[in-house]
DNA sequence: TCGCAAGACCTTGTATGCGAAAGAAACCAT
DNA sequence: ATGGTTTCTTTCGCATACAAGGTCTTGCGA
């Protein structure tokens, strides 16, 4: 099998519902729409995918499926595309992931286990380090700082010790934009994120629930500046990362 | 084809991503487990299923797949069977569900249209008369209210205008517990119920954001007080609904 | 040159076949 | 009688076949 573990973040704590097989064919579709080889809105052909992932289309299908009902593609008349979010839904997402993550945050100052604090602490200390580090390209640092990022917001979602949450935010949260997001920080934004992130910490493992909940709300709100000022107007067409199309010349199959 | 369309509410709001045919399916095995036909944690045998719907493996099987997503069935070792939540679980569905209906309602007040104002108060309307009604058994007051209910929030989750929030409700709403709820409520708790639903619907239609807000959270705590009551300790092995079965004894299929 | 129509091509939706793996049952031995 | 092993049955996972519907192209006529 020809999967790549490329950005393949696994889904993170799967529901016990997958099993590996299954969830790495949907980690990788996923993957190739959050980092934008396919890009938002685009049209996504079973046959092609199938043999790109080198399997059957059923397989193919059955992923394509399971993120629809995630609100990540959308069955067109006929077909499949990757949803194009206008701005307008942009915004509800980030108001929603901004309800969400605070209420994360709010259950993961009250109920997380000292080991989930030290997971959080640790995820919060790589993407630190990260963002001090030096990258070859844009791409690169796009790729590992989101990925740390989605790491440490996954801690504290898991920390929450809310079952039910981790499945939910998979629904909410839109992958091509926290990935291009990253290219479009400035130096003083990723900072201030940086700083959010160790208050946020802070205050999931001093026990202090009503802090960490606004301090993340205002860190997702932050993130919503930075991509309401990059995102054009209203069907947003392409709005996330051309970054792979610009940065991985060789693979410009149509 | 032989699906029944008997607490065959669609899921409302269909995301624009599925077409009818195929909502229609997921919808009829939805209701099956929402009713209580499927217990929870009982198992799920395609081919059973698919004849008993009268069609093929593959299109069930993808329903089942995207009611995977949703957190309705999971895949064991070889087979599929619908959820059976352990109590903690519920708690943390009915925490969040507190969490985003509150959300829900707090937007619904700020953004509702006239037009949505109208829809929630004749929602509203409805589920009072239907309080009022007496109905020929238990099974058919709980068909018929846990209909409106879900009526009503769901109206108030439009009226949000969120147009991301519809989605992810369907992952976070328990249905079988909502149904079978609906039975377990004294007279008193149903009035109080009812008169909650008022109140909020004057929020909205007050624009007091705050108010509905907190009015929806004591809603769903309540509710989750009703519950709490009724299901036993943890691991809940059908807590829910064996309603249908007690009352449909015609249709005891093993 | 442009518009319309017919045809070919492509893509999905559903059904079905087959191999593999899990589960159940039966059987043997201790 | 019980435990372990072996066989047998069930059920899924994946691949593939075929039909229906959509899309694009091409060709003809105005």
């Amino acid at each position: 099998m020809d999967i790549d573990n490329f950005v393949c973040e696994d889904s993170g704590v799967s529901p016990e519902g997958e099993r590996n097989e299954r969830s790495a064919i949907r980690a990788a579709i996923q993957a190739r729409i959050t980092d934008g080889r396919i890009r938002p809105g685009e049209r996504i052909v079973e046959q092609k995918l199938a043999e790109d992932l080198g399997m059957s289309r059923t397989p193919v299908r059955e992923a394509l499926t399971a993120l629809m009902a995630l609100g990540q593609v959308t069955r067109t008349r006929s077909g499949w595309e990757t949803v194009d979010h206008s701005r307008d839904e942009l915004r509800d997402a980030f108001r929603l992931r901004a309800s969400l993550e605070s209420f994360a945050a709010f259950n993961a100052a009250l109920h997380a286990t000292e080991e989930q604090q030290e997971n959080v602490r640790r995820a919060y200390g790589q993407m630190h380090a990260a963002s001090g580090r030096s990258y070859s390209d844009a791409f690169e640092r796009a790729q590992v700082m989101a990925g740390l990022n989605r790491a440490f917001h996954q801690t504290v979602v898991i920390a929450s010790n809310n079952t039910r949450l981790p499945g939910v935010m998979d629904a909410v949260v839109i992958g091509p934009l926290v990935f291009s997001a990253f290219s479009w920080y400035t130096e003083a934004q990723l900072e201030r994120s940086d700083f959010l992130h160790g208050a946020i910490c802070d205050a999931i493992c001093e026990r202090d629930p009503r802090r960490a909940e606004s301090l993340m709300a205002e860190h997702i709100f932050e993130g919503w500046d930075v991509v309401a000022l990059n995102v054009t107007d209203s069907q947003s067409n392409g709005h996330s990362s051309d970054l792979w199309h610009r940065l991985q010349p060789d693979s410009r199959k149509k």
